[in-house]
DNA sequence: AATGAATGAGGATTCATTCAT
DNA sequence: CATGAATGAATCCTCATTCAT
């Protein structure tokens, strides 16, 4: 009788909801390697709980970059979708999704950590490889990026940038990745 | 004679050098988090000896990124002793660098971790800056780099460089750092 | 139903119970510096469990100190509560405090030890000193104690008693703290 | 050739010497279980050469026990030979030592930990209970301690005074050695 | 389904003692 | 003989994960 079992999987539903928010907080103030117990906790539920919904500390590390992917796939297809000029779509996409990334610094650092379970991950990261690449498409077609500029090297600059955005050297200068984003591009676009 | 002052010490510095290099190695290939056990195993000493030489983790740590700066500082000296052109110093020296961090990235990524014990990487740290402001400032003067770059620009590029090149995402496609950096220096130039 | 609340602790309790059982025996046989695995798999827990209910060793031993000093009060207490005589209800408390302590003797060590966790034990320890007082201020009034005593002494002077408790000299002969007591409490009659 | 023995065994003497006041000052500011390597450097010799001298930690103990019990001895001598006041001689041993014991509390605290060699120490600590026996049975001749006084309680309660000396309560208050001694010796003396 | 108590395999570090120089 | 570098068993504690309630 799957109409009885409706009531109890919207508690579960929430608490799933809970946890995702609670785990992303948690690990963007004490990194990756935040203890499951602190986002049980912060989420209001027992670790019990959280392994029910997330049977791995990588499976729920997995999902916070999954959504993550997911946002930034999102933010593609409406830059393919509603801007025309092609250097601009990418740009701005780029631009838009460093952005998201700055605000969940890390989830990106996780993605360095060997934690992640990529499985989760996978097909939405195969998204978000297409609609990159249809980016990257159109902006070769228009002759707006450098030649030799592939679809894998928008991950690899995008990582690197990311993975600066957290980092504050003992000098206490926090770096600005909005400078470091600019000379990507720059260095993207055709000459 | 300085050196009869310290006849034994023969063996305890081919140990730490020893150390040195299992160290490497070990966390090359075990990521930072290797147990100081296998570094000890590997260098053929025991744990006893390794913490006689580097009285924590961190401080081991701190040792190979110490070792890693005073290379880079080394290339740019180099470079502004013997490249005239401005932009090639400059090139040049990332180029040497980002080589010389490929063949460690180990090193690399514990930048990021934080357990490194940085105090001993401080001064050789500053060393690596002023080295770097000058290859800036000669560029700044021959107008070959954009007119916002800053010295701090450039660890913070480079770092986001070096993260990306120990990472194989799913696919198994090894990241080229090399595109990667090309793209970072033609975005650095003045257009 | 207060009882009601807290269906599942019981069974924590009772480990919990447990847990402070075998490291009495285990503190008593071994010395303060036993091993905490060994106390684990003395109560037929794991460590993990003996960590859960005492974060460090030397919380352990604060509660059973603690506990130690509990039951001191509590004599003092019916001592004061019973005893019309000054002087009975002083020495019949010390007597009874000093049976207690030699059935615990390494609890009594490990107050000279530095590991314990005084933390846990300063309020006990407060409410045994306020009875202390009380007991010495009722005999001073009466005359039957020395007239320099001070409340200090009794704890200064217990310790010292159980301090030889578990001492066996070499030649194998256990001291007799029964005639030790009585020495002192001689000493702290007024003549 | 026993002559030529000789000028090596001068030098071997002193490192002894030297070994055995470093080892005193050292317990006595951080109690027997400072490391050995820590009296070496007081010592100004290698642990090598400590080593060679007092084969165990607990030899080191023990010879510094023996050298304490020693003192006792003497003092007791002397209190025998010169003091013809059986009470006095007594009592004037027992004051001089606890004096002795209370500039050398880390040695007393060492009697109470399980670290200490006993068998160096046998010998000299039969000399000491000789002597004491014998102030004790000039006392009870005259008639002027307890009849139940043994000499075993001479070590006991002076070993419970000891182990007070040292310790400070989380007050801060240092207790008062001479008054617990005068409580004793009143406990011990004939009514 | 939720809870949080229990588990125990590590992991970094110490320190008495040995041994090559 | 002196030295101090090397050794490694021992020790406290952590934390992802399981399981009884």
């Amino acid at each position: 009788m799957p109409i009885a079992i409706r009531p109890q999987r919207a508690d579960a539903r929430r608490n799933r909801e809970r946890i995702l928010v609670a785990a992303k907080k948690v690990f963007a103030e004490l990194g990756s390697d935040a203890h499951m117990e602190v986002v049980a906790r912060r989420a209001g539920v027992g670790v019990g709980t959280l392994y029910r919904h997330f049977p791995t500390k990588g499976d729920l590390l997995g999902e916070l970059v999954a959504a993550q992917f997911a946002a930034f796939t999102e933010q593609a297809r409406l830059s393919l979708a509603s801007v025309d000029d092609p250097w601009e779509a990418l740009a701005g996409t780029l631009r838009a999704n460093a952005q998201l990334a700055s605000e969940n610094v890390a989830v990106q650092n996780a993605i360095t950590g060997s934690e992640v379970n990529w499985e989760r991950v996978e097909p939405i990261r195969t998204e978000l490889l297409a609609a990159t690449a249809e980016l990257i498409a159109r902006a070769h077609a228009a002759g707006v990026v450098r030649d030799d500029l592939e679809v894998s090297d928008i991950p690899t600059v995008m990582c690197g940038l990311c993975s600066t955005m957290g980092i504050t050297f003992p000098d206490g200068i926090v770096k600005d990745w909005r400078r470091h984003l600019e000379i990507l591009l720059d260095g993207m676009r055709a000459r």
